[in-house]
DNA sequence: GAGACGTGGGG
DNA sequence: TCCCCAAGTCT
């Protein structure tokens, strides 16, 4: 740690601090799904599908999932397309992907019991330094640091660390920071007190200071800070991607879905068939053909779609088209029927095309 | 260390 | 419309 932080903390109430936050805590904590006990696997699950997600997007997929996967011997146990369908809607999913694995390393490695030792813990796929002590502090009670975005904001005001925020090496000194702080009667609930707190009063735009448990302790608020606070460097601008998306018909009344690569953006989900739109060049009809190994007669456009990622933009023509061939040319391709298709896994992208596709034949 | 990796909600 | 997010991890 360094001496400006050293400074900072020699005259900071730690005990005030952890009694006030957790107290807080005791009371206001909201009745969440995976806060009915600290099940290791329930804990662990929870981390996974709140990262970089709110807590009203995840409580709907995290009672499917528990459901359809009670244990971690049935997420071992079961297809990855059944996982990725799971987690249909919720984004990243190589989260989805990298959590069976992990469930599969459980089962091979710790006897199907998560492991409880930092070390071990740490080096399951998809479980990085924030998860790791989030699981070890809330599900075995370890007094380790769990930095997410919200104990970054709130120490930062708190303790008005001027670190850019958005810098991986800034995530060290609050991990150095919450070890000096953390209280070792309740680690569980200093970490999601800090979390919870970052959630309800302490948030990015408009933090409700007068509400806070804490207020007495923050340097922010004592000297006006709170708004510029935490420095936070801005994101770089999306590229666009034009795409033709074609919902290919046969004779069967079958349509035509591939299967994304196992790697990359949205791998192992289906999808229509997209044709990159580049700066001219051949026609669609000739494109697509030469790209799919199928010949077509694509009919007019039948909507446009734009889908925005983190880190780039999809521009989207939809057409509808027929085909005489009955059997795709390759094998990750397959004509399906519209039940066929409610089976399998698809990015919401091309859920929202799914009402273009044509009704007859 | 920078970039890839989803989605839906809010101002 | 646009920008910023929201309990990060992997390469």
């Amino acid at each position: 740690m360094s001496q400006m932080q050293e400074n900072k903390l020699s005259t900071f109430d730690i005990s005030g601090f952890q009694g006030d936050l957790i107290g807080w805590y005791s009371n206001e904590k909201r009745d969440l799904p995976w806060r009915l006990n600290r099940d290791p696997y329930r804990v662990w699950i929870s981390e996974i599908m709140l990262q970089q997600t709110r807590v009203d997007t995840v409580i709907p997929f995290y009672n499917r999932f528990m459901e359809k996967f009670p244990t971690i011997q049935a997420l071992a146990d079961a297809d990855e397309q059944e996982v990725l369908k799971a987690w249909e809607g919720l984004g990243y999913y190589s989260r989805a992907r990298n959590l069976q694995t992990a469930a599969r390393e459980v089962v091979a490695l710790h006897e199907g019991k998560m492991p409880s030792v930092p070390k071990l813990l740490g080096a399951l796929k998809g479980i990085g330094p924030y998860t790791k002590g989030a699981i070890l502090s809330i599900a075995f009670g370890q007094p380790e640091p769990a930095v997410d975005g919200n104990v970054m904001r709130v120490l930062s005001r708190i303790l008005e660390i001027d670190e850019d925020i958005a810098l991986p090496k800034t995530r060290k000194t609050f991990e150095a920071l919450v070890r000096a702080l953390i209280s070792h009667e309740d680690p569980s609930s200093f970490n999601q007190g800090l979390m919870e707190l970052g959630a309800l009063i302490c948030t990015p735009q408009s933090p409700m200071c007068l509400f806070c448990p804490v207020q007495q302790h923050c340097r922010a608020f004592h000297t006006g800070r709170q708004l510029e606070l935490p420095v936070k460097s801005k994101a770089k601008k999306k590229k666009t991607i034009r795409y033709a998306a074609l919902l290919i018909h046969n004779s069967d009344g079958k349509v035509l879905i591939e299967k994304r690569p196992q790697t990359g953006l949205l791998a192992g989900l289906w999808q229509f068939p997209m044709i990159e739109m580049g700066v001219k060049g051949e026609t669609l009809e000739g494109k697509a053909a030469k790209e799919l190994g199928i010949g077509l007669e694509v009919g007019d456009k039948a909507g446009v779609l734009k889908h925005v990622f983190t880190h780039l933009i999809w521009e989207i023509d939809i057409f509808n088209a027929i085909t005489t061939v009955a059997e795709p040319a390759s094998e990750r391709m397959r004509f399906v029927t519209m039940e066929e298709m409610e089976e399998r896994p698809f990015p919401v992208s091309h859920q929202k095309m799914m009402p273009y596709l044509s009704r007859e034949q």
